[in-house]
DNA sequence: CGTTATCAGGAAATCGTTACCATACTAGTG
DNA sequence: CACTAGTATGGTAACGATTTCCTGATAACG
């Protein structure tokens, strides 16, 4: 493997010439720069990003941590992240958590080890450790989803309560009185800010009769959630998913307790799910401007990286409320 | 940070015994390692990953470069690879190629410029030039899923020919004759096995009649060749998807065009979809064993870079066919 | 015409780790 | 007792690039 040595010596100039050419830095002259670029096509030169990594301290790397990557919500947010990255020239690695705060450790400890510039963090759980860890290794961090309180960091994330407050009223407003909440783990951020807007807009309704199961934010959890709640009796007329694959786990439940949706019990929930998905009926949901989001942060993290920003950021992006099939009136009953 | 130097000095030995250490290579006492241990939690020492790969020449790092990881079928792939991977203490970088061939180089460059120890590659086409120019930079390739001509290289992939021979058998049990096939791009190697499979089992019926389209692997491809499939009269009696987000646009055409399935239309294709993907009808599918099949290639990738093998490996796994709602009798008609 | 700014290029040190080679001690062997 | 094998540790250099500090030109300017 040819190395600026060789360059160098082929193009007959010294290896910081060669390091100058390829990055573009400092003065080289047309024709030396030319000689140089041949010598490196020439040798099918090819940096080592290593070295070049131990001397500059910078490896142009940056890590998206998130609990589950093949959540549609997250993917996007990927998608959002790589583009502004690759325009940038970094390279994103991503790790999944799985919800598991020592996955998450054992996580922070590799990327640390890679020397990755900065890291966008979706915290497992409230725990501020990962953070403190990678900060006091020199490595930016960036917090997307969800709040952890009692750290000074930079943060991007939706609204939460705003938009479960608008979901909920929005069934308040189609007539319904008993909503059951289907929320995620107890002690992640946005499952108490979703249920603070539940919440909001029960009371705004003088309705005290709130109906909030605790699970995960998966399918399966959803899934059984909607079979309790729906053995309850009275039955509720609707159900609102703190997330997306909690929402199909409650369609599935329903499919399977021959409830039709939206006749005999509204659903609704937060984020969106791509159209590839063929649910039917179609959901209405609180979508989270993912891809916004994760474009938000990675320009955020590279301002921090390079140094450009003081104060730590907060942003906190609007949901839109988008109205489908899946909520309708309430039916006679009570 | 602290580096093996500061440990060295608190623990009151020499560099290379922290690495020994740390790296459970050579002898060191068990009062030595105990001392050296220590100093690294005290120092919270972590390993230079840049350095340690600069010496060594081993990076620990594999790269799977897919076409489309939003696609399940590869998401499933990549858990299969990164939990081998992780067992042996590798990462694994992702990249997507877009099915483009100038992305593929472009990363297959940055991969170089990593040193990654191996690729996993699904190859966008059938150009050989990303293989070996990662071989001939001394990086282990294993293809996946692709067949790529004329390239001496460890191969693992699932019948496709098998798989849709079998497919289309099952169809024209059913009674269907009139069977449209709608592909992905033509000179992708799976494109042209399932084609030869449908064509076989096709030929072995004494049907003449193949309808063929060629697309995109994508749900928009599928939708548009579906229509302009349903445009024709004679209609098809059924139509074969050559992977999952065409038979996703297939289904959302025939919804479209009102059409139900399987009553109007059967539907068949390759790749599972995941449950959570509410598809209804359920689809009768050729089902690839996507994690074993990034399982195996990692073991395989794994035993090339430490050099245990000799000859170069094709592993061509059964798919297993799964009949479900989306396929049945063709009706009366011609 | 001397001084300063801009442009071009180089030498040597260095980033943090491990490979390679060497040394030294203990124990067992014939 | 000399010799080998196994155990334990260290010194030095090197991996491949860039940082830092320099040396000269050449051009521009008052």
């Amino acid at each position: 493997m040819p190395t600026v040595h060789d360059v160098a010596k082929r193009a007959d100039v010294a290896p910081i010439t060669v390091s100058r050419v390829i990055n573009n830095s400092g003065y080289v002259s047309q024709a030396t720069r030319k000689r140089v670029e041949a010598a490196v096509k020439e040798l099918g030169y090819i940096p080592n990003t290593l070295a070049r990594g131990l001397r500059s301290k910078r490896t142009n790397t940056l890590a998206l941590v998130v609990t589950d990557i093949t959540n549609p919500y997250f993917t996007l947010m990927a998608r959002g992240v790589e583009d502004v990255a690759g325009d940038s020239g970094y390279t994103v690695i991503y790790s999944n958590t799985d919800e598991s705060e020592a996955k998450e450790e054992k996580y922070a400890n590799i990327l640390a080890q890679r020397q990755v510039d900065g890291v966008l963090l979706v915290p497992a759980g409230g725990n501020e450790k990962t953070i403190k860890f990678l900060v006091s290794n020199g490595i930016s961090v960036v917090v997307l989803d969800r709040r952890v309180p009692g750290v000074y960091i930079d943060f991007v994330r939706s609204d939460s309560e705003e938009g479960a407050y608008h979901l909920t009223n929005l069934l308040i407003r189609l007539g319904h009185k008993r909503i059951a909440f289907i929320t995620g783990p107890n002690g992640v951020s946005t499952s108490a800010d979703r249920l603070a807007g539940y919440r909001r807009a029960l009371t705004g309704a003088g309705f005290k009769n709130e109906i909030v199961y605790y699970g995960l934010y998966n399918q399966q959890s959803g899934n059984e959630l909607t079979k309790q709640a729906m053995a309850q009796s009275p039955k509720p007329t609707a159900i609102f998913g703190a997330n997306n694959f909690i929402m199909i786990g409650i369609i599935k439940a329903l499919r399977d307790l021959n409830i039709y949706v939206p006749e005999n019990v509204s659903v609704v929930g937060f984020d969106d799910l791509p159209e590839s998905m063929l649910v039917k009926p179609f959901l209405t949901v609180a979508r989270q401007p993912a891809y916004e989001m994760g474009r938000l942060a990675t320009e955020l993290l590279l301002k921090r990286i390079s140094g450009e920003l003081e104060e730590y950021q907060e942003l906190i992006l609007p949901t839109e409320i988008v109205e489908r099939e899946s909520s309708g009136p309430v039916k006679d009953s009570d």
